[in-house]
DNA sequence: TTGTACGCGTTATCAG
DNA sequence: CTGATAACGCGTACAA
């Protein structure tokens, strides 16, 4: 509304606009667009287009250098946006993300976006805050910008697509390639970390170091494939194992939007001691937590007890943030390749842009066990360090250090 | 070029185009128009266009409904990538931001990107990955998409920007705000924490608490203002309380790119362990850290050394991620209003979009101290349990839990 | 109050 | 090999 370009006057023939704000470009305001160029290389736009476009179709050596010339001086650049118009890609990918706050998100979208800005994409970004009913409002807003196409780290399954029949329609047309979550209405492909493997890999670790009863913590099911899959992989190694260990499933109750969900909280501890109960006195309880988020939990639920990891309770977690050699005597992990996986989507999506058609495809990444001392042999001290404290000293009530 | 739809033929009156589309298009591959909908409710495509825009001017009910009624049928929304062409606002805002790796920056980010879309904005991310060299290259592309704005976290200050003489049109004459770090050749609002008045609290926190050898950790200082800030008020604080305290500062080296900088480490180590010495037998000396960053390393170095926050060394960080209160008897740590600071950044650009004028604006918000153990009281146990571990064990070697 | 025609910056088609 | 010219989808003076 300010400092706009004033619109040309329609005069039939006065003398041709491109080239008067070419010339008077020195204090220009406007990116120079290619008619300029065309004026100050004495050519068409087409050539100037062609220069850009066509650069295997000769153009004269002699012209070439002229355009070039112009280019160079003008500092002239095609505008994205003009392109997405005419030619009717855009050089945008959609990104659209469950929870931003998220590591695991975050990581995943470094990845992405690394591989796209390579491949001279931009990414638009959309955070879905986890309210997972935006996600149709997401994906059409992005489509509305005509970003060539889109990856995916969401909640919906079923429910918000696939109900209405313009849905199918939703992305357009465009690929599209999920993250971590699958989605049961599009037909797109995916990539995510291997997780029936490494939930085996997690469990057969425990096993082997001893530890007999073991506690898969998730946050709800719901219609998160990954937390489905976990869940299943899961209880299928403690059927694999089962003349050896005793297992069970903790779902927890969905977090009251930013609360502080006060209420879980007694369920989580409660759970926690009921699982060394079931293990005994010797100290065989251990915890396998669903993501780094759980992982928080339980580490607050530990120190509330005043228990210590790899004494009272051991523990197996998914993702490995920086902090979790920090806590008790170190966290192990599985430790997911976050960067490849978002390294990957985004190459899907690029062959997919590349013309790349067939089926959807599938890509699994392994995960890696991280040991620390969290994990380490439960059967060789129970008698010193565990017994010991078989009664742990009652916490020092609510004081707890994390006044938050 | 694949599922492109076929170029209109130039027949001079062939059936009008739009129409025919409109009626074909129960299957089609293309968002409706508003040449479509101009067709469906039989009226003009500027009347429609008037109906989003001017709806104030009268428009004779009778077309408004048969306009709202085309405009239902044909779920249509007018292409923001057009409307930037044609109208020259993109509704796009473009975010840069130094390193999306950084809590910090993610939480920002988040409190942005919330205000933006319900602005009805986009948000464009283009992440350096701490290489400032590509600052000049993400603005422009940013800029090339014609972006109503930018929200910029980056380190640039004099360096990338101010030589090149056209880089004063970096941002096309497109309102800026500025977030944790100044840029000395951009003049644009600029939102932060109050780094003076915080680390004043947090100085005068550890000096409360009987904390009188102190050093602060700062990772390096470069061009960043925030941390020359936090550096020079750390100086500050030292003075005023002069009679009672001393201090001294730390600067990381840089962080090889991507690597463990192992060399680092070491001279941290011997910095903590210099910085116990000086504070003497009585266990007074405390770490202050720049942020979350340097208090992981910190936290890592604590670990290798076999030491505890609050016992052999105080502590006090700036920045209040989620594990702060599981780190040993828990961090104390200014917490940055991130979410606020994204949002007042967000509502800055909005306003200069609104049309507001005048000189570039400074939003310094508060931070609150979160106490937690590694600050506690330092002269009331001094006797007990530091004195017990002067010469603690060393550490047994390398074996660090830490397999990083 | 509504319709017509043009421009925004590019690309693609079709003559030359 | 190069130059007009028509789209692309929309906003907007200008005319009706």
């Amino acid at each position: 509304m300010s400092a706009r370009r004033p619109p040309k006057l329609a005069l039939p023939e006065a003398t041709p606009s491109p080239a008067v704000r070419a010339t008077a470009a020195s204090v220009a305001r406007t990116r120079p667009t290619i008619a300029d160029v065309a004026a100050e290389a004495g050519v068409s736009k087409a050539t100037v287009s062609r220069f850009f476009n066509h650069r295997e179709r000769l153009l004269s050596p002699d012209i070439a250098t002229r355009v070039e010339a112009a280019i160079a001086k003008l500092a002239y650049s095609p505008s994205p946006m003009a392109q997405a118009l005419s030619h009717g890609r855009s050089r945008l990918i959609g990104l659209v993300v469950a929870d931003i706050t998220n590591p695991f998100s975050v990581a995943v979208l470094r990845g992405a976006e690394k591989v796209c800005q390579e491949a001279g994409y931009l990414v638009m970004l959309f955070n879905l805050g986890n309210e997972r009913e935006r996600e149709r409002d997401a994906i059409a807003a992005l489509a509305s910008y005509q970003v060539d196409g889109f990856i995916l780290n969401t909640q919906g399954q079923s429910e918000a697509l696939g109900k209405n029949p313009t849905d199918t329609d939703i992305l357009q047309g465009r690929p599209a390639v999920l993250v971590d979550r699958r989605h049961a209405a599009l037909n797109a492909d995916f990539v995510s970390l291997d997780n029936q493997s490494a939930m085996r890999a997690a469990c057969d670790h425990l096993v082997e170091q001893g530890w007999r009863e073991l506690l898969y913590i998730t946050q709800p099911l719901e219609d998160v494939s990954s937390r489905q899959e976990r869940a299943s992989a899961f209880s299928r190694c403690i059927k694999v194992h089962a003349q050896a260990v005793r297992g069970q499933l903790l779902e927890l109750g969905k977090a009251m939007k930013g609360a502080a969900d006060g209420a879980p909280d007694g369920t989580l501890d409660a759970a926690i001691r009921a699982l060394r109960e079931r293990a005994g006195a010797n100290g065989r309880g251990a915890i396998v937590a669903g993501n780094s988020v759980v992982t928080l939990r339980v580490a607050a639920a530990m120190a509330r007890l005043g228990w210590r990891f790899g004494r009272e309770l051991g523990f197996v977690g998914f993702d490995d943030p920086d902090w979790a050699p920090l806590i008790g005597p170190g966290l192990t992990m599985v430790s997911q390749p976050t960067d490849a996986i978002g390294q990957s989507a985004a190459q899907c999506l690029l062959e997919r842009l590349g013309g790349l058609h067939g089926p959807a495809r599938e890509r699994l990444l392994p995960g890696r066990l991280v040991v620390r001392g969290s994990s380490a042999a439960a059967t060789t001290r129970p008698a010193t360090r565990s017994q010991k404290q078989l009664t742990p000293p009652e916490p020092p009530e609510c004081a707890a250090p994390g006044g938050r």
